[in-house]
DNA sequence: AGATTTTGGTCAGCATTATTGACGCATTTT
DNA sequence: AAAATGCGTCAATAATGCTGACCAAAATCT
């Protein structure tokens, strides 16, 4: 098979772009550049097959993945407003408003005045938009617990150490803000 | 700021969903609910800004994700068949052709009739693709590098493990395959 | 040889998710 | 009163995916 012969021819004329191709930086092997495209076709893979299983659920309701996330962060964060959600998403105001119009309109979501500042809308999950929410998040759920349990809660670590690396700083700072008030345990 | 109370409101809200309030399973407490909502936000958010930097050079090029896919999975099996690329892509002909066929025209992609088998096109990149290919990958590079520094080797093995077990089963022959040539070391 | 299957390409039509730019309304802030 | 903010919406466009149908060339089975 003269797969394999190509790849080595692949990887000798790049190296070029490797940093150190005498073990030196032993511990940084996993660096190299097989290293990395294998973590791009991790995320490929490994996204893709996450979404599957919730996507389908959600196409047998007329909605798409876009309708999942206001779900999922809107019932993450009750009372989240629009603008919060749409940094969080970082998508455009007519985006978001094409999918969550309608999952307010179907009563999936609700909105409520703001408090201090009443042009805000403050979003919450009505209890069929958490219902459902819950069955997708279930369906998810299977996913990344066979995943889990199969790696290890050390391996678990180590993903998220990764994962967080690869976000930019908003994100970083949006999933600061959503973890903060999930770090206290033993509440009930 | 009132926020925090609204969280913890909603984590109190939906606490029959969590199967061990008591830390009897004391090893498994990364599946609890709030641990695998938070490996969504991170899947979501990582993803997403994993992918932002190749999608802006991309978008200078009329091209988009699909195009960069296609290069990628080229580049790393050259000569490819089709069949195969559609195999690993998991997407229909249609969806494929839409940006194989401006590839090949535009000299990204070369196209060769199999040795035993006319009828496959077997492919692979240019060297204009490879060029491209090159660059779309430092651009990642730069933060698979970023995040697995920051997050060390031993997190980089359980990054790898999680994600992989995130993945069906095809994906998992396809990253298999993928790796199977990557393997062999000192092949000098 | 003839029928069937496989591999690949293509056409037509449609859905989802995203974009930019502009405008309008209610409300808050200055 | 004027400016800024929060939100919704209209119009137009793009990228990616889908289904179904159909065609051609080559391989394979009977």
């Amino acid at each position: 098979m003269p797969k394999a012969a190509q790849q080595v021819l692949a990887a000798e004329a790049e190296g070029a772009a490797r940093s150190a191709p005498a073990p030196a930086g032993r511990g940084l092997l996993f660096l190299r550049e097989e290293e990395l495209r294998l973590a791009q076709d991790l995320l490929f893979f490994g996204y893709r097959d996450f979404t599957a299983g919730a996507d389908a659920m959600l196409a047998d309701l007329g909605m798409g993945r876009a309708h999942h996330r206001v779900l999922h962060f809107v019932g993450r964060s009750p009372g989240i407003t629009v603008g919060e959600l749409l940094g969080i998403l970082a998508i455009t105001k007519q985006s978001l408003g094409r999918v969550l119009t309608p999952l307010v309109e179907e009563g999936y979501v609700t909105q409520a005045p703001g408090r201090t500042d009443r042009r805000q809308r403050l979003l919450s999950l009505t209890e069929k938009g958490a219902a459902l929410e819950r069955r997708l998040f279930e369906r998810q759920r299977e996913t990344i617990m066979q995943a889990y349990r199969e790696a290890g809660p050390q391996a678990v670590e180590g993903f998220r150490r990764v994962m967080r690396g690869l976000t930019g700083p908003d994100a970083r700072a949006a999933l600061d803000r959503l973890e903060a008030p999930g770090t206290r345990e033993g509440g009930g």
